[in-house]
DNA sequence: TCAAAAGTGTTGGCCCTACACCCATGC
DNA sequence: GCATGGGTGTAGGGCCAACACTTTTGA
């Protein structure tokens, strides 16, 4: 037990340091009050997975954020952040919300100086972010535990309101399945309609019907049927697809026609 | 000659001390580095109309903004700075982009200290709202000339990055026109199908079908047909609709079917 | 050979487009 | 009564849900 006790102790102070060292440098490099949280979502075992990372010390998990940089966008900040989490470049980023409730931050560091960076309110701008789950390498900081992919299904318990920022970030990705299309950073290079009707299927929380989403995904008119099946399951080879990046480019900016 | 640069020189002082004394009191009550812009509309005459105000000293136009107190979140902030401009309380808001570019702001108060709070680097978090034009009374500020509607179609040049502000409003404003209903904020209480129809047309920015745009919309099943119509104008009298609060809020939350 | 998955065909319904028609109104 | 704008009818097409049929595969 002496044991133990002297390790968290050990544990709390080392953190502790780990902040206030942090702090100063952060107060001279970034943009004061403000944050980034992203959303990473990576697909796996036909099932939609999230980014998430353990603080030292408290027991709670956290979306990967930062800070933005005095001399920087938001854009390039959200990708150096991800960046270094990851390994990756070039994710599928987009900005989707600022969440500024009061307290949303502060209380956290309820036993530090008033003076330290993390103790004051942040605003953050949240960002969702598509990525291919085999091309990431998690990669562990000084303040966090751990850096772990967790299904959306059982997401642990978030700290501070980073639960409100995930569901509003998997609201505005089912929003966007009307009217953009998906698939490429989610996905590799090559694969077959069942596999990405399963990611819709994932996204939406819903069942799809197999003959309509097969029809309406090749009118959509972003697929190149390959020459080749994927063999090895049971039952029939489903053909194999990839995107025409082009014209997947091409539907990303311009979405596809709906409405008025 | 001489009077006229007497005034100029005049109004240039005026102009630097205001911003010098309100710039104390800035960096005392709001958060740094982050602003709020509010792309305004209205719509009369069937006209869509813009909000916007001219500073004083140069010739520019910009959108009404403002800053985010140190205890208040961003909407409260937002519904304060369009309060003070228009008197309007209950405003739809929507925010829609953090715009973040370097030197979008701060290279446009060249001639002052570096110390001065408008000459730091702005964020700033893109709002539009949608207002009853009729119930607006214009404010103009210390820092500003004038304070008036624009129509979309002939909007003055506007200062720093803010007609890529507008343009995004505006784009997000017809994305939204897909899956929300509108026109509440927007219209009289009582009104037309055909004036509910040019309200759509203006901010598509093109015709739309009449027959089918009645019953698209009656199929929303928002719209509450009144036992009078219009008299007065020559032709046909329209019949009188008002908006099923109830059933408009139902919407505005769930969003109209479509999809997946 | 057989079960199951994947590809394809079919039918009915809804909504959208487009146009036509009729009705009400002020001149 | 006539021009014009507004309400309503309707035919054709596209998309979609639902379901059935066919093909392909591994066991």
């Amino acid at each position: 037990m002496a044991i133990l006790y002297f390790c968290i102790e050990n544990k709390t102070m080392e953190f502790k340091k780990i902040i206030e060292e942090k702090s100063d440098k952060a107060w001279k490099i970034y943009i004061p009050n403000l944050s980034i949280d992203c959303v990473v979502f990576g697909f796996q075992d036909a099932s939609l997975k999230v980014l998430v990372t353990k603080i030292k010390e408290n027991n709670f998990w956290a979306l990967p954020g930062g800070y933005v940089l005095k001399t920087e966008n938001i854009n390039d900040a959200a990708n150096r952040i991800l960046k270094q989490r990851t390994g990756a470049e070039n994710i599928y980023l987009q900005q989707f919300k600022v969440f500024s409730d009061l307290n949303r931050s502060e209380s956290f560091f309820e036993e530090f100086d008033n003076t330290i960076w993390n103790k004051q309110r942040f605003l953050s701008i949240g960002f969702y972010a598509l990525v291919d789950y085999s091309q990431v390498n998690l990669v562990v900081d000084d303040i966090s535990d751990a850096c772990e992919w967790k299904s959306i299904e059982e997401l642990p318990q978030l700290m501070m309101d980073h639960r409100s920022i995930f569901d509003k970030a998997l609201i505005t990705l089912r929003k966007q399945l009307n009217y953009k299309p998906i698939g490429y950073n989610l996905l590799p290079e090559k694969f077959t309609m069942p596999e990405l009707q399963k990611l819709y299927e994932i996204i939406l929380g819903k069942k799809l019907n197999r003959g309509n989403f097969f029809r309406k995904m090749l009118r959509y008119d972003i697929l190149i049927k390959l020459d080749e099946s994927r063999k090895g399951g049971a039952h029939k080879s489903p053909d194999l697809y990839k995107f025409d990046t082009e014209k997947y480019e091409m539907a990303l900016k311009e979405g596809f026609s709906e409405g008025w």
